[in-house]
DNA sequence: GCAAAAGTGTTGCTCATACACCCATGG
DNA sequence: CCATGGGTGTATGAGCAACACTTTTGC
């Protein structure tokens, strides 16, 4: 079976940065490519969206295939078509964002992939074609993004302490925040609320867990 | 001549949302479609992207050929791909917008086109397809940049009035701005200097006119 | 002289920042 | 008892919002 255009047309694909929070470190979810181009070589999870298929889906149904991982929250960021970006045929891509509990985060490895893992940001490996440049500017957008619309909470479990969730700003500014400050400005924005239960067996004073209201 | 593939591809397109002002309203430029799908109907210029074309060349080749106008200015803000959005075939459009000084508009309907003109954006037409969606988005994403970004001064001539430049905000935002917050605030930004001239020939006071720094 | 927009300062309030000490727990 | 993060309040400065009158020109 082949297809049939009286002009040529590029391919479309989709690729998904996700993001989470794991030891204390900001991490992104990567797949060993399994095909050519860029075979063994790592990349972020993605590929060709279905002819009548949405392109929220075509990410999601990607990412489930290739890392056995399910997300709600997924935003379109950017698209990239620079025309030599593949090797193989003009490539057209997508680019999404996702924000990820770890604790909702079950690696298996899957169609195209031939391994599947999360990467301290701090630490990425050589990136397949422009997937470096993709992953900067998801980066860039979700930290934007953070101090207005104030979703750093998606990537922690249910329940968090303040720590936690200052923690996720500060691994996207890169910057240390103060705690009183923090915990004044979080508290403003009315989005959060106590559980009444502590964060226990830890070696310190036990901190107070919060959830996200309603 | 035609073109095979081992599955199907979608087609994809750019299309321009161009905003200038002109007579003290926010106007964005439309042509009146001469071709199908939605022939006659009033919608953003644009079209296919070249198989070794940029996508931002597209945009700017394809509002050329349409509307017979050159931007500079011109980003990437979405993409829209509906799998219903055109009956013809499966499109992904990449859409920009472009801001413009209503000096730099010489209307010269081409290709693809009977017709292309300003409409003022409270008074639009029907637009094809989704194309009022696309329009609201544009909008939605300049307005928001505006505060950013300070790039106002791209829709205005050389020289302009404070009037001048503060009446962009108040018709992207909706609401009176007031005159003396926004001069100081403006002048805070140091980004336009006095040319040190004034708009004569007015019938109240003149005003002193500024341009961009540098 | 009248209509129309130009131009000009001050005050109060809100919000962001800077900053230091004691507390509760595990080991 | 020590190491570790938890939890708390105040003071200062910056920036934003509110607000009214005089000036300059064309007609």
């Amino acid at each position: 079976m082949s297809y049939e255009y009286a002009y040529p047309h590029p391919a479309v694909t989709v690729d998904v940065v996700v993001f989470t929070i794991e030891n204390d470190e900001l991490k992104v979810l990567l797949i060993q490519r399994d095909q050519e181009p860029f075979k063994g070589q790592w990349a972020m999870p993605g590929g060709f969206v279905g002819i009548d298929e949405r392109l929220s889906d075509a990410a999601k149904r990607e990412l489930k295939e290739e890392t056995g991982v399910s997300v709600n929250f997924l935003e379109q960021f950017y698209t990239f078509g620079r025309p030599d970006r593949d090797p193989r045929e003009r490539i057209i891509t997508v680019a999404y964002y996702a924000l990820l509990p770890s604790d909702q985060l079950s690696l298996a490895a899957g169609d195209d992939a031939r391994d599947a893992q999360l990467f301290s940001t701090d630490a990425l490996p050589a990136l397949a074609g422009d997937h470096a440049n993709i992953f900067r500017v998801a980066k860039q957008r979700v930290t934007e993004r953070l101090n207005d619309d104030y979703f750093a909470f998606r990537m922690l479990p249910e329940t968090f302490t303040m720590y936690e969730l200052r923690r996720v700003y500060e691994l996207f500014l890169g910057e240390v925040l103060d705690k009183r400050n923090f915990r004044k400005k979080i508290i403003a924005l009315d989005q959060i609320e106590e559980t009444g239960e502590k964060r226990e067996s830890v070696r310190h004073r036990p901190a107070r867990l919060y959830r996200v209201q309603r």
